[in-house]
DNA sequence: GGTTCGTATGTGACATTGTCACTGCGCCTT
DNA sequence: AAGGCGCAGTGACAATGTCACATACGAACC
């Protein structure tokens, strides 16, 4: 019942259908969706202690899963099939309470994420994931800009030309693989834009 | 408990807190986010005998709206305070999975229309919406450029010109908020691209 | 140290979509 | 008949996405 994924490993696929209740013990799951032509965007993560939205939804709905999960790094989760998961459903306010709380921040999640796509400017919303990325990992951050573009929905073109802009202001430094945060008040600056 | 509510009218704004549960009996509420310049986009529909996810959701996990909620005909709708809602959850599994049911739904509605604005070209999106107004209602659709633009989260000068060059091909005829679709096999051979 | 290869990035030209600032038109009210 | 008010048309431009390449870097291997 509980599980040990390594990192990278796909956990569900678009299409498949949905046959057990899913919980992040610790680790990360990032859900996406992916394009004909290779693009793709990620829709939200789920984290320790988290359930996936999907999951539950489609779970009882007996729909198919309409996106992705991959694991980002190394995942413990807890693997529940459905009969148990429905009487937990019935037995336990303490359990309906929590699934209920997961599936409002991750429909949240999802708006905002529409909203962004649909009203932002790319160069905030590249601000803003590069915020994010610095503030909670290593300094120099590790990526490249086909994850950063697979992060917003965007082409990997569109997100050198950005850089490339950021780094000709002094606000980054580019390196193969690596973006450093060098003036983090003139990102976050641009970041605050149309909140 | 239950309320009849005129046409056009706003059941919930972005922002506020999320105190009942919402049940529509006979109607539409058109679920949307709304820019500050002005745009919008139309993330999905309540109708008849659905629940709405966003309250379902955010009612226990006590987040605010993210979104807004507006009525598009006259509606008639059960409003039920929370404690009852929870009180329904832990006593009747057959609600339960109608509560799920819906949530599946309506989650699966809003990652396609992410894929849909992301990956999606505009005349494809057009047609598709076309097709689907004129399938569903009187066949000189009612309709002005701005709503269509607003449904989709582009903009009316976009949706102009995209009629325009529909009209020049002959698919459509064009009036003063009138849309009458004339060849329905080209609009739909448009919109089947990129299934 | 060099060679080679796979991946990451740079770039110009172009297509599509969104924005802005208007114009003009139709229809209703007075 | 004259305004007034939505609705639609338009051109110029900005922003993003697409395509087809050219480089550049780093690891692995000799």
């Amino acid at each position: 019942e509980e599980v040990h994924l390594p990192a990278g490993q796909t956990v569900f696929r678009r299409g498949d259908p949905c046959r057990h209740y899913l919980l992040v013990v610790q680790g990360s799951v990032r859900v996406q969706v992916l394009a004909a032509n290779g693009r793709e965007i990620t829709l939200y993560r789920v984290r320790d202690g988290q359930s996936c939205v999907i999951t539950t939804a489609c779970l009882i709905s007996v729909e198919a899963y309409p996106a992705e999960g991959v694991t980002e790094v190394e995942t413990d989760a807890l693997v529940v099939p459905q009969p148990v998961f429905e009487q937990a459903l019935g037995s336990s306010a303490e359990f309906r309470r929590f699934v209920f709380a997961n599936q409002g921040q991750r429909l949240g999640d999802l708006i905002r994420r529409v909203e962004d796509v649909v009203f932002g400017r790319i160069d905030v919303r590249l601000a803003r994931l590069l915020m994010t990325l610095s503030e909670q990992g290593v300094r120099p951050i590790a990526t490249t800009h086909q994850q950063l573009a697979s992060e917003l929905g965007s082409a990997r073109e569109v997100i050198s030309r950005q850089l490339k802009q950021f780094a000709g202001r002094g606000w980054v430094g580019l390196g193969r693989g690596v973006v450093e945060v060098k003036m983090p008040t003139a990102l976050d600056e641009l970041a605050r834009q149309s909140d």
